[in-house]
DNA sequence: GACAGCTTGTTAACATGTTAAATATCAAGC
DNA sequence: GCTTGATATTTAACATGTTAACAAGCTGTC
């Protein structure tokens, strides 16, 4: 059997590790944790979102979107509403809070992308996000 | 600021849930989780194997290696004994069962393995092996 | 051989992921 | 307009990840 060393997803768990360790410091220095930041950022590209097109898009759960949408209301880092139209569903929005704590982020973040590149080396790098997005969609029936 | 679809930790987190979906159906069907697998994939390369240097390997932190370990051995797919030169160590290793576990599902494991492997392509699937290597390395300071 | 400090593993407390069930609203058909 | 079924979200219960503290055993030094 093949050993652990070549096994896909340990190779891809422990590149995504490598990845983060940096962003994490980063973001917890600043009170967030991972999926609070991923949220923040769609927020900041489509804002409002229902809660289940967030999810979708973070790649959270539902009821971890829930949870984590919470938290970040209780923060006043977001805001909820509920459209007329349709009662059952949740609007959520960036607040100016949330816009500043993100703008104040935002270029801490973008330093830290441009170290990854530097240190893994700038074909690489674009040949990984190629390779990804190929592998993934093919795998997801694409 | 760089859109979602170019995060490299999204992307990575997204091509593992790929790769991930088909393995953890089969393992399911065993009773067994993602977790529970890769230490029994480890302990069938090393076994005996202490527990810290297991969970080392497995990439799992130790608290949740005692967890899952108490849970292997309470199905007698694990055993674990104390070395006499040093009673702080836990040594584990697979079970009679536990490797007849694992001979039932190795096939399995390497026909899905097979599947991907067609699904992405020979070429593909090397090169991100090599990359994800690479990048890992670079980024844990090698 | 007693003490201090280190190592190994566990426990505890809390955070997050996951699944199933519950709640609330909407929409369609009668 | 009432009922049935579909949709959006939340809640609840449990699994796993994570951090810090704890417990127990080892090791070297005096």
């Amino acid at each position: 059997m093949r050993p652990f060393d070549q096994s896909l997803p340990m190779a891809l768990l422990r590149a995504r590790e490598a990845v983060m360790r940096g962003f994490r410091r980063l973001l917890r220095a600043h009170g967030l944790n991972e999926q609070e930041w991923r949220i923040m950022r769609a927020l900041m590209e489509t804002d409002p979102l229902e809660i289940g097109e967030l999810a979708t898009r973070v790649f959270i759960l539902k009821p971890s979107a829930t949870r984590t949408v919470k938290n970040l209301e209780a923060r006043e880092i977001v805001s909820r509403s509920r459209p007329r139209s349709d009662q059952r569903r949740a609007l959520i929005a960036l607040t100016l809070r949330g816009r500043d704590l993100f703008d104040e982020l935002a270029p801490h973040s973008e330093l830290e992308y441009t170290r990854i590149s530097r240190v893994i080396g700038a074909d690489d790098m674009d040949e990984l996000y190629g390779l990804l997005g190929r592998v993934t969609d093919a795998l997801n029936g694409g």
